[in-house]
This record gives C-alpha cells, sequence and structure tokens, in this order.
DNA sequence: TACTATGATTAATT
DNA sequence: AATTAATCATAGTA
C-alpha cells in the first residue's frame, strides 16, 4: 500500500524548482470572455474553493505573514506520524520552501487583483465611450462586471489549486525524509557511539541523556533514539565486526572517564560509566529475578 | 555498477 | 511508549 505511494513520490523526483504553473493564465481569452453568454457555466464549486482556501490557510500560505508557518508544518508533521516531529534542520528546508511558495502565491494573487481592476475599469471606460452611441443599462454594466469578476476568480481558483499542488509535493517531499538521509558528521557519530561503547553493558540512554546527546550532536531526540536502537541491534547481530571499534573507543573513554567525572550538579546519580572493557553487552532485562517467566497476575 | 554503511520507517513485541 | 527486527532508500566506496 504505501510502496505504491513511495515508488510514486520516487519517481516524481522532479521538484528541485518549485514553480507554480506561470501566471500566463492571463493570457487566456479574457477578451472573449465578455462575447461568451454562458458565463454561468463557470461550474462553480464554492464547495472546492473553500476547501483550497481552507488549505491554503492551513499550511501558512495564506496566513498572516510568518508564524503560521511553522505551526502548520508541526500539525502537518504530526498528522503524518508523529516521528519527525522535531527536526529543525529539516524544517527550516521545509518552511524556506514554503515561504517561496508563498511569495509566489502572493505576487500573483497580487497580479490577479490588479489586473482585473484594470480590466474593469476598461471595460467600464468603453461602456462609458459607448453610451454616447446607445443607451446603455445600469444592468447591463453591473452583469459586465460581474462576469469579469467571475472569470477572474476562476483564474484566482487555478491559481489556489496550483499552490495547493505545489505545497503537497512540497510536503510529501519533505515527509519522506529517508529520501534525503545524510550521514551524520564524524563528531556526532563519536560522540554517540563513546556514550554507546561506554554504556555497552546498557546502552539505553534516558530521556534526558538522549537530550543532551541530541543537544551535543546537533541532532534531534529522535534521531538519537534511532541511532541507538540500529546500533544496538547491529551490535548485537554481529558483534565481531564491531570488536574493533568497541575497543577503540573504550580505551578512548577510559581515559576520559578519568578526568570527567561529573559537570552537571544533577540530584540524580550519573549513570557511572562502568568502563565495559571486553564485556558483551547481552540484554540485561532481569525483571524478576528468579522466575524466568513474568507473567503479571 | 555492485556492494556496504547508515539513517529512517514499519510491524511486532513487551 | 519504548524497543526489536526487518526493511527501505540513500550515501559512500571499491
Amino acid at each position: 500500500m504505501s510502496c505504491e505511494l513511495r515508488s510514486g513520490l520516487r519517481s516524481a523526483a522532479a521538484f528541485d524548482r518549485l514553480v507554480l504553473p506561470s501566471a500566463n493564465l492571463m493570457g487566456r481569452d479574457v477578451w472573449g470572455v465578455l462575447s461568451i453568454r454562458g458565463a454561468q457555466e463557470e461550474e462553480p464549486p464554492d464547495a472546492q474553493l473553500m476547501r483550497l482556501d481552507n488549505m491554503l490557510l492551513a499550511e501558512g500560505v495564506s496566513g498572516p505573514e510568518k508564524g503560521g508557518g511553522s505551526a502548520a508544518a508541526a500539525a502537518a508533521a504530526a498528522a503524518s506520524g508523529g516521528a519527525g516531529a522535531d527536526n529543525s534542520a529539516e524544517h527550516s528546508d521545509y518552511r524556506a520552501k514554503l515561504s517561496q511558495i508563498r511569495q509566489i502565491y502572493h505576487t500573483e494573487l497580487e497580479k490577479y487583483e490588479q489586473a482585473c481592476n484594470e480590466f474593469t475599469t476598461h471595460v467600464m471606460n468603453l461602456l462609458r465611450e459607448q453610451s454616447r452611441t446607445r443607451p446603455i443599462s445600469p444592468k447591463e454594466i453591473e452583469r459586465m462586471v460581474s462576469i469579469i469578476h467571475r472569470k477572474f476568480s476562476s483564474i484566482q481558483m487555478q491559481l489556489k489549486q496550483s499552490t495547493c499542488e505545489a505545497v503537497m509535493i512540497l510536503r510529501s517531499r519533505f515527509l519522506d525524509a529517508r529520501r534525503k538521509r545524510r550521514n551524520f558528521n564524524k563528531q556526532a557519530t563519536e560522540i554517540l557511539n563513546e556514550y554507546f561503547y561506554s554504556h555497552l553493558s546498557n546502552p539505553y540512554p534516558s530521556e534526558e541523556a538522549k537530550e543532551e546527546l541530541a543537544k551535543k550532536c546537533s541532532i534531534t531526540v529522535s534521531q538519537v533514539s534511532n541511532w541507538f536502537g540500529n546500533k544496538r541491534i547491529r551490535y548485537k547481530k554481529n558483534i565481531g565486526k564491531f570488536q574493533e571499534e568497541a575497543n577503540m573507543y573504550a580505551a578512548r573513554t577510559a581515559v576520559n572517564a578519568a578526568s570527567v567525572s561529573a559537570h552537571g550538579s544533577q540530584a540524580n546519580s550519573p549513570s557511572t560509566p562502568n568502563s565495559a572493557g571486553g564485556q558483551i553487552y547481552t540484554h540485561v532485562s532481569q525483571p524478576c529475578g528468579n522466575h524466568t517467566l513474568c507473567h503479571s497476575t
């Protein structure tokens, strides 16, 4: 199910330029409109227009200047699953692109509005001229104006639709974080490895520890969790392969541990880095001492 | 290009 | 809710 979706996204990789379909909608036969009798058949899906408006508003494209954007992005991330709830690096990228879209949208919208006004006054002038040669009822003028406005608002809707599309594409790309996976920098990996190997007998950092690591590595807490999850399983699967690494970090942190003992003044006892020279991490879960099976009740 | 390393995601498990 | 195990998709490399 998600495979189809993903493969779809994969192939739709041409999103390097998030260009809205150009504003040449204006070039369409605006002039011909006036001669068209049945301007009524401009399918008037107010519902759809509302939907578009709502979405643009929700995504922070049509809302107030700034501030709505991040909220919308957070909402979007949360809606997707919540795993990528707090990315700041990617977030800024997302926001930058979103504001790009937003800017285009606003410029275009303004252009349309201006064109609409210009066109209206132009037609009015024409009518006024004609009124010298033939009588023109106010009703007719009204009708003309309403036709013009209807036409322009339909063009506006297309703009809104295109913008929505662009936002959707941007969002799906943003959400599929695997696409632009980056390796952590050397320093971050060092820090993580250092922690891992110095807590080899129980490589499960607490929430606070994760936060600290995240800060040190300039990555998110969920990334820290991911890293430890991956590391644990991969280490366990092939301890031999990691032996070298383990020794290296064990030696390194042994030196470190001598000088650095406690830098924060937490009430809690620090994690007491057990120097696990060659210790093999074996799932230290001893919930109920003697019992092999610990059924609740 | 094929292979490995690695970060992210997902379903299952507890 | 946190973790495991499997898997995906890309980055880095031979």
